[in-house]
Order: structure tokens, then C-alpha cells, then sequence
DNA sequence: TTGTTTCCGGACAGTCTTTATCCGAGTTGA
DNA sequence: TCAACTCGGATAAAGACTGTCCGGAAACAA
């Protein structure tokens, strides 16, 4: 079980479009993180679509949050990106074989299902937990105070 | 993000090895749930390196468990089959491009993979709260109690 | 001893998801 | 108008998961 790397990558770009002011592009973004820019582009439509960043388009284009901070967690990246369905999928087993079960005792879902679900429920209830804003303000004590408006001014020039 | 398919199957077989008092082979476990032979064994192998099942080889061998249920946690399970690491890989992103974070700040993990590390652990806790024996109790009360014993017949049966 | 049954491990294709890339559609600003 | 820049979806390569097969070893029965 691996989750996609594009959920780090979209997370990291949250944090930094954090202390954004104007629209930054997507190949800026790449270009701050050193990864592919034409794959951190799929993850940021994916945000787009989630409705977490808006896309600007034009010659001062490229993505900003559509909302507060605070008002994102870490589990709407996740499932923005990853998807929403849970990572156990029940192939109905009982129901297949010798002594497969009858489709009225299948009317309560599999005890085994259950468990994976209620595990699921708990991961996504802790992600909830977390939100960008948080992840901000860790990372502006991790760093330094000094470096976040040194990378603010960066990200807001058009070159270089 | 998906888990491997095989961590269900294992599930199945270890609550219907719960009422087993002979070794059952790989294959009859394949046949009471329908399932490929071949990988089902893969699975099983896991199960074995993992210590959780015993394995006896020769004419009446087969798989039996190596403790009681109440002792094995779907967790165990789990981690046999599909890996004991975290979904989450942290590719160290913060190392990366023009403000890249020095290894001196990298001694603490990066903010993100705390979230999500915590997350794992919350997903592993939920899953090591239920044991093999309350999923096969479970299985019986939904199933029916007369089901087990006929199922348990079949299992001991050499054929057919 | 011999034969049968069973597990074990590795090597091998098929299939699907993840990863990565390109080019066109649309928008902005001059 | 025009040009430059951006996002967006469709398109290949890579890797992981799924599933299979075979040879080898161990245990039991005849």
C-alpha cells in the first residue's frame, strides 16, 4: 500500500501558496520544490477541481487558495488528490464458494470490511485534525523566521 | 492509494482457521473461498514468515494458527501481508530547490510527514483493537449459528 | 525404500495504477 | 489585433500489484 507522491508534492505547495500574495504559476511552484513541472501541474488541476486553489489564467496567471488557511486540512489535499474511496475495497468473499452467504445475510457489511473501514474512518479523522495553516506555522519555526519573506519576494518575481 | 487485495483473503482464512483443529491445506482454504490457489499460498507464505500461522508439511499438513485468536489482531495481519511502512513516503521536498532547509534543520521531520505519520498510527491503533476472535464471532452471529459446524465438517473432509 | 501429499521459494507473464510528458484551448495584457 | 502566457485534458513510459508455474524439500503411509 503506497499513497500517490503527489499528495506531498500538493501539500508542500499549499504551504507556500500560504504566503502568497498574487497568482503563482505552476512552473514556478515546480521550480521552487525541483520537481517534474508537467506532473505538479496534474496535481494542481486536481486541486483546482477540488475547489481548495483557483486557477488564474492569462499572463499574470497560475494558482492561489480559494479559502483561508485555517479553513483547509490536510485531508482535503489528500482526498483532492488521492480520492475520496477508502484504500480497503470489500470483494464480497463470503458470498463466493461452498458455503457462500445468502444476499439477505449480506445486507449488514462484512465484519471484516467493517474494521477496515472504521481504520480508515480514524486515519482520515486524524488528517482532519491538521490544517494548512498549521503546517504553515510549523514550518515558518522548522526554517527560521527570516527565510519565509525571502521566499515570499522569490515567488513573486516573474523570473530567475 | 489501495491495499493489496491479499491482506482480505488472509483475513478470511485466518477466522476460518479459528475453527479448525487439524492443519488445513492452502488449497482447500482456495477452494472454501473461491479464490486463486496459487496466490492464496503467496499469501499464506506471509502469514508464515510472519509467525502467525504455523505451517506442517507432508500428507496431512496444511496451515493452522500458531495461537489464540484472541491474541492475533487484524493489525498482525495486515502488516504481514501488505508491509509494517507507512503509506507515506516523505521524499525530503524541503532539501530540494533554491531555499532548500539544511540538514541542521532537517534533524526535526518535516512537518508534513508528522501529520501523516501521526495518521498511520491512528489507522494501525484502530486495526489493532480487534482481534481474529471478534471477527469470527462476529461471522457467526451474521451467518447463522448452524453454518459453522457444517463449515468446519467440510474443512476437516480430505475431499470433495 | 518408494510414492504421495504438502509447503516453500524464486522466476516468469499479464494487468492496472502511478508517473511523466506533450500539445491544444483559453485568457490576459499591451 | 496581436503576442505571450497560462491552464487543461489526452497521450506514452515505468513500476507495482496480481496471478501462474516449476523445482526442491519435508513429512507421512505403504
Amino acid at each position: 500500500m503506497k499513497m500517490s507522491g503527489g499528495v506531498e508534492w500538493a501539500l508542500h505547495c499549499c504551504v507556500v501558496l500560504t504566503g502568497a500574495t498574487e497568482p503563482v504559476p505552476a512552473a514556478r511552484l515546480a521550480a521552487f520544490h525541483d520537481v517534474s513541472p508537467t506532473y505538479l501541474a496534474k496535481q494542481l488541476q486536481a486541486l483546482s477541481r477540488a475547489g481548495l486553489v483557483r486557477s488564474v489564467q492569462g499572463q499574470a496567471g497560475g494558482y492561489q487558495l480559494t479559502r483561508d488557511p485555517q479553513a483547509i486540512t490536510v485531508l482535503d489535499v489528500v482526498e483532492a488528490v488521492d480520492g475520496r474511496q477508502s484504500a480497503f475495497v470489500c470483494t464480497e468473499i463470503r458470498q463466493r464458494g461452498p458455503f457462500a452467504a445468502t444476499p439477505e445475510q449480506c445486507r449488514v457489511p462484512c465484519g471484516i470490511a467493517s474494521v477496515m473501514y472504521d481504520a480508515d474512518r480514524a486515519w482520515r479523522d486524524s488528517l482532519r485534525a491538521t490544517t494548512i495553516a498549521d503546517l504553515a506555522g510549523r514550518v515558518g519555526r522548522d526554517v527560521g523566521p527570516e527565510t519565509l519573506p525571502r521566499a515570499r519576494e522569490w515567488m513573486a518575481g516573474r523570473s530567475g
